[in-house]
DNA sequence: ATTATCTATAGATCTATAGATAATGC
DNA sequence: ATTATCTATAGATCTATAGATAATGC
């Protein structure tokens, strides 16, 4: 076979294909050959749409992290729920494809979670969150949920009991007496911390916030 | 040369080699051809120290995780500044070998940040916070210290002014005018995140805190 | 003429094992 | 006898390029 009628090979699909088999065989599996192979054509063939294995790569850091659709917001005392969305819509994304993990911390697009900072600072600034702190919230974010969501996504997809593994009730009581007081499952815990920094970040500031309760009770900070 | 009178390798040797193969030449330089012909040695011979290359790079990762020594703590108010130097520890030993993050977020450590977490818990107990806080503080300070200092090291050493990239004036005011209010560098940020973060898991909480203050007034929370 | 495939292959690795060899330490 | 090196090498890749070939679309 020479050109085909109808070209065998796409960008999209390339990159789709290769989220599969990174997906059900890990990332050591994921060649050049492995992908054609999946493809159903030669290795050769795919330099005609990629110039080289890097870019693959980086695509598909980009078609899983950028998976996520915004979520709506209006500026208000509840802007930290904004950004908890954000984050948990990241982490969903991820955690569907952890074996591509490391690729995700080498190729990380830079504007990953908050595709445009400019509308985000409006949506602080009209929130009432002092400037001084703009910075401190969009690089904690950043930081923060792609790498909490990394070392996450190495680890066995975790139950409440394997939070911390091997803890013994004899050796570790004050441990155990702490795992047995937590409600929270590794979803919640993420959320959580969160929403802890941004509450934290905000803590010495006179400003109105609200408190997402579990019971929806809703609370300024008196601080 | 057969077996010669004192042994030419070690395995802290090839370790320390293989840290500075990876810091020098970067991660996929590294191989044991390369690591044997650093030492001085032939690359089998590495197999008498170490079963197989993963278990070389276990050690590398232990090395430069395990490096920091634990902060001297007393149970009290300013018990979120234990974490924070514990945190910022670490950040250091890993900015050390930025090459090496994505074998640290392969190899983590389990309890790297945390030597023993029973006595953390029973620090928190002491310093009078709440025992359902405890796993969220933990699990938090994991996650969130390694993730983030991952991340930070996958991204050229930055300044001030590389925080955020490619910001234009014109197009982007607000965000100029946050990167213009911020007076933190990029080791502040990480510092003052895990503040923040230690801050927000209790701020429901009716429990004395030191706020570390730059000006060093000490507040405490009325919230 | 351009495009999208193919075959063939250069060239460079790498990991790990088998088996030889000589120094060591009992 | 055990230990710590070596040589030799199996065996398996991989990435990327050169050049042939036939379909497409102007």
């Amino acid at each position: 076979m020479a050109r085909p009628s109808k070209p065998l090979i796409s960008r999209a699909a390339a990159v789709a294909a290769s989220i599969e088999i990174i997906d059900s065989e890990g990332l050591d599996a994921f060649s050049l050959p492995r992908l054609a192979k999946h493809i159903g054509v030669r290795a050769p063939s795919l330099y005609h749409h990629f110039s080289d294995k890097s870019e693959i790569l980086e695509a598909v850091a980009r078609q899983i992290a950028g998976a996520g659709n915004l979520p709506r917001r209006k500026p208000g005392p509840d802007w930290p729920e904004f950004f908890v969305t954000l984050s948990m819509n990241l982490r969903r994304s991820i955690l569907k494809h952890r074996n591509a993990a490391p690729i995700l911390l080498q190729y990380l697009p830079r504007d990953l979670l908050i595709g445009t900072y400019e509308d985000t600072a409006r949506f602080l600034e009209e929130s009432g969150v002092p400037a001084h702190l703009h910075v401190q919230i969009l690089d904690g974010m950043e930081r923060l949920t792609l790498g909490a969501v990394l070392t996450e996504a190495m680890r066995k997809p975790s139950t409440k009991s394997t939070i911390f593994p091997n803890v013994d009730p004899e050796s570790q009581p004050l441990l155990s007496k702490a795992l047995g007081a937590n409600e929270m499952t590794s979803r919640q815990l993420f959320e959580e911390m969160i929403r802890s920094f941004l509450h934290g970040v905000v803590r010495n500031e006179n400003i109105a916030i609200t408190e997402a309760a579990p019971s929806g009770n809703v609370k300024l900070s008196a601080n």
